[in-house]
DNA sequence: ACGTCCTCCTGTTCGC
DNA sequence: TGCGAACAGGAGGACG
């Protein structure tokens, strides 16, 4: 499931094949994913040149001439890069075809994933990204523990609010949880401004080591063909053994979402 | 304003 | 063995 450092390693990738290209058309054989109308969007888009490729948070921003749009990936979404001959793919919902014959293919097995124009030079600041916190990278310590402490909800669940900080997903939450050494389940407001500050620093340092490996891959994700390598570096998400005490890691669900911790090291 | 629950989807896993 | 049920989950919306 591609969180920020997933969403980045496609940026990067994803960047150099299409800026430059001239949208010839658009396609969308399975609409939902559009936010909004299926077919302006796609009026809207032909015969605008991709300028770049921008990213806030999980969500991909492609910046047209006159148009942007931005891009959620959800749980499975994935971009393939295709010469127009190429069999359409079960999965592929929305086809950029381009001038030079070569195709944007938007694939998504579970249709999750969402799209939606905003406007080219306003988009940071109108929805859905304007309700997003800082990036860990950006986030004011004295910001976040106001927000952390008027919560008694469980500091794994405030990290997956994307309002408060943006860009941590599950994998991510509970690999924070353990290098903090912090039970997931610990109330924000328990949370001191010492330890909101650290929490901070090392989302970032989670963060920047995810996207120096290429991001995380599980189940099927991958940009480009390009597998993460953050996945041999995971100590507690889907593990059996804590690296610290050799203890059991605890499997459990935290508002839903699936869990892992050491319930020995992290307190 | 905040918390909880439901919805969207389909591939995979599980139970009988 | 086979088939239906349960499960997973990011974000948005309904509701209290």
């Amino acid at each position: 499931m591609p969180e920020l450092p997933e969403v980045e390693t496609v940026r990067q990738t994803l960047k150099n094949f299409i800026v430059g290209k001239t949208i010839k058309s658009v396609e969308t054989p399975y609409d939902k994913i559009i936010v909004g109308n299926a077919k302006e969007f796609a009026r809207r888009l032909e015969g605008q040149i991709i300028c770049n490729l921008d990213r806030v948070g999980k969500y991909l921003i492609f910046i047209l001439d006159d148009d942007a749009f931005v891009s959620h990936l959800r749980m499975e979404g994935k971009y393939n890069i295709v010469e127009e001959s190429t069999e359409l793919g079960k999965h592929e919902h929305v086809i950029f075809k381009f001038t030079d014959g070569s195709e944007l293919r938007y694939a998504d097995t579970r249709k999750f994933g969402r799209m939606e124009l905003v406007s080219r030079d306003n988009y940071k600041d109108e929805l859905p990204l304007s309700k997003l916190g800082a990036e860990p990278w950006e986030a004011k310590t004295d910001e976040v523990y106001v927000r952390l402490h008027k919560s008694s909800l469980p500091i794994k669940t405030l990290l997956l609010d994307q309002s408060i900080m943006t860009g941590i997903g599950n994998i991510y939450a509970n690999e924070i949880c353990f290098r903090m050494r912090i039970n997931p389940k610990t109330p924000g407001n328990k949370l001191s401004k010492r330890r909101t500050a650290e929490l901070i620093k090392t989302s970032q340092e989670i963060l920047d080591e995810a996207i120096k490996q290429g991001g995380t891959t599980i189940h099927s994700f991958s940009a480009n063909g390009i597998d993460g390598l953050f996945q041999t570096k995971l100590q507690v998400h889907m593990q059996q053994e804590c690296p610290i005490c050799k203890g059991i890691i605890t499997k459990e669900q935290v508002n839903g979402r699936g869990t892992y911790y050491c319930k020995k090291c992290q307190r």
